[in-house]
DNA sequence: TACACCTAGACGCGAGATAG
DNA sequence: CTATCTCGCGTCTAGGTGTA
């Protein structure tokens, strides 16, 4: 036998213990997998019961009571049937929690199709659902590996979660750090278009815009409020171990239900209390009233849209301050410029061949730069910079009427959206602030960029600028969502200890 | 047809909060 | 104290619409 056919024979051998092994553990695994299935459906089975005894006996007689409250008895019999809801949202419903998502009964109704890298569920209706995924194992919403504490998920995860009302249920949607994370950052998976967005804002946004969802404020949220009516419901939940320790939870909970109504009604004095202090707050204001606690984000979000809508655009006009030298500009060769009336200084310069001359151009241009009308000068900097930029980087239309780039060839359906990216290109800013001398990449930067110099988008709670009335409005509803937890902690002081650690 | 404008969203940065 | 994270904001980008 020759050296080779030993060799093949040991790898032969080598290659028949290292599978029987790998099928040993691959047996192990799969036997563990299927004694965990056949554990997990019985603890759903069990616990659907459970919520089918809590729905039936205790939670009609709680209408009313809270928002916590009434999300979960309308959540089970609309989630089974609103085919609407994404399915992370039904498979949020179940009552399986974190180990539904191995569970053999719920692989079909809980195909998660929103989270596909994952597989996760990111919408809840309870805090309680949110916290069934808490173990010392690795957060299953982190991409790092940390361990999914109950407090791990409280602060990272419930904290931030947004809140927002759909069929008349109050969700939220966690923040996640699944491997479709954005720049390292956590994200929010919308839960009805699947989209990926990686501000808490834009989801906000995105949530009240594109699918008309009440969005609440994260601290007016029904499970923020930690009154005795919501912690009792959190002992309900608490509870879903054994049927027979529910039932005996049920009755003492009702007990505690009839104890606690007195509560109730302060908490509505207190509620009624509140909004009147709200409304004096609002009165002098453009703004709409709100007269509802728990749509405060209209005095946020839908307040905003309203405000844009009815605001008129303003005329801005920049006043250049010479004698301190602010809103001096200069030229390349340090001779001050004077803006023209719309605040915008054009800058020639080019990345082409021809830039000296094209400087030179400019240059004699920025001189020349007496108050013009803003389509003048409009005209000028299109003179300086996409003529020259056209000739140099010059673009072609496609047979399909599309534009395309040939410095990179981007493609663009519209011919001004070409010459926008075309300016790029070129290497150099084009416009210049005239109040503070601030360059900018496009006109339309500088038009937004103006309005911080602009007096009339002042908060006058806390005196800042911003660039424009929608940016105020979405600050005022900072403001605004602060004012009225500074209101509460003082109708209702049991709550202060809970919005001590806040911005207030 | 060119331009202004609106809108949604991305991106970067600084400030502040918080966990370790 | 430091690293990490979120938030608010300014700016940029691109799709789309209205209008002169």
């Amino acid at each position: 036998m020759s050296q080779l056919e030993e060799l093949k024979l040991f790898v032969a051998g080598r290659l028949r213990t290292a599978t029987s092994e790998i099928l040993d553990v691959i047996d192990k695994t799969i036997e563990a997998y299927e004694q965990e299935v056949t554990r997990l459906k019985e603890e759903n089975k069990r616990h659907s019961s459970l919520l089918e005894i809590i729905l039936k006996k205790k939670l009609p007689k709680k209408q009313g009571c809270h928002v916590t409250n009434t999300t979960t008895k309308e959540a089970a019999p609309k989630l089974a049937t609103d085919c609407s809801i994404a399915p992370a949202v039904k498979e949020e419903n179940s009552p399986s929690g974190p180990s539904g998502l191995v569970s053999g009964d719920n692989s079909k109704t809980q195909t998660s199709t929103f989270n596909a890298t994952v597989g996760q569920q990111t919408v809840f209706i309870s805090k309680e659902r949110l916290l069934r995924f808490s173990t010392m194992e690795n957060c299953f919403f982190c991409f790092k590996q940390v361990p999914a504490s109950k407090h791990h998920l409280m602060k990272r995860h419930y904290d931030i979660a947004v809140h927002f009302i759909q069929d008349d249920i109050e969700r939220f949607v966690i923040p996640c750090m699944c491997s479709d994370k954005v720049q390292e950052r956590s994200h929010w998976h919308c839960p009805c278009c699947e989209k990926v967005l990686n501000r808490r804002c834009i989801f906000k946004v995105h949530l009240s815009k594109q699918h008309c969802y009440t969005v609440l404020q994260t601290k007016q949220v029904s499970g923020t409020h930690r009154l005795p009516y919501t912690v009792m419901f959190e002992e309900e939940s608490s509870g879903l171990e054994d049927s027979e320790e529910d039932e005996e939870e049920l009755s003492s909970l009702e007990q505690q239900q009839e104890t606690t109504s007195p509560l109730l009604q302060v908490k509505e004095k207190a509620e009624g209390q509140l909004l009147n202090v709200v409304e004096a707050q609002h009165s002098g204001s453009s703004q709409p009233q709100q007269h509802c606690l728990y749509l405060n984000q209209d005095c946020g979000m839908n307040i905003c849209l309203n405000a844009r809508i009815q605001e008129g655009r303003e005329v801005i006009v920049v006043e250049s301050h010479q004698d301190n030298g602010f809103g001096k500009v200069f030229d390349s060769a340090g001779k001050m410029q004077h803006p023209n009336e719309t605040g915008v200084v054009t800058k020639g310069k080019s990345c082409s061949n021809t830039k000296e001359s094209i400087a030179k151009s400019a240059s004699s241009s920025l001189v020349d730069l007496s108050p013009p009308s803003k389509k003048q000068a409009k005209n000028r900097l299109a003179d300086l910079n996409l003529s020259t930029v056209t000739t140099e980087l010059s673009s072609t239309q496609n047979r399909d009427g599309s534009y395309y780039c040939k410095a990179c060839g981007e493609i663009f359906h519209y011919f001004h959206k070409l010459m926008t990216h075309v300016q790029k290109h070129a290497g150099d800013k084009i416009c210049i602030c005239g109040v503070c001398g601030k360059s900018l990449m496009r006109s339309e930067s500088l038009h937004e960029h103006l309005q911080n110099h602009n007096t009339k988008n002042v908060c006058g709670t806390c005196g800042k600028r911003f660039s424009s009335q929608s940016r105020l409005q979405q600050h005022k509803t900072f403001h605004k969502s602060k004012t009225k937890y500074k209101v509460y902690n003082m109708i209702t002081p049991g709550f202060t200890q809970d919005f001590e650690k806040s911005k207030i």
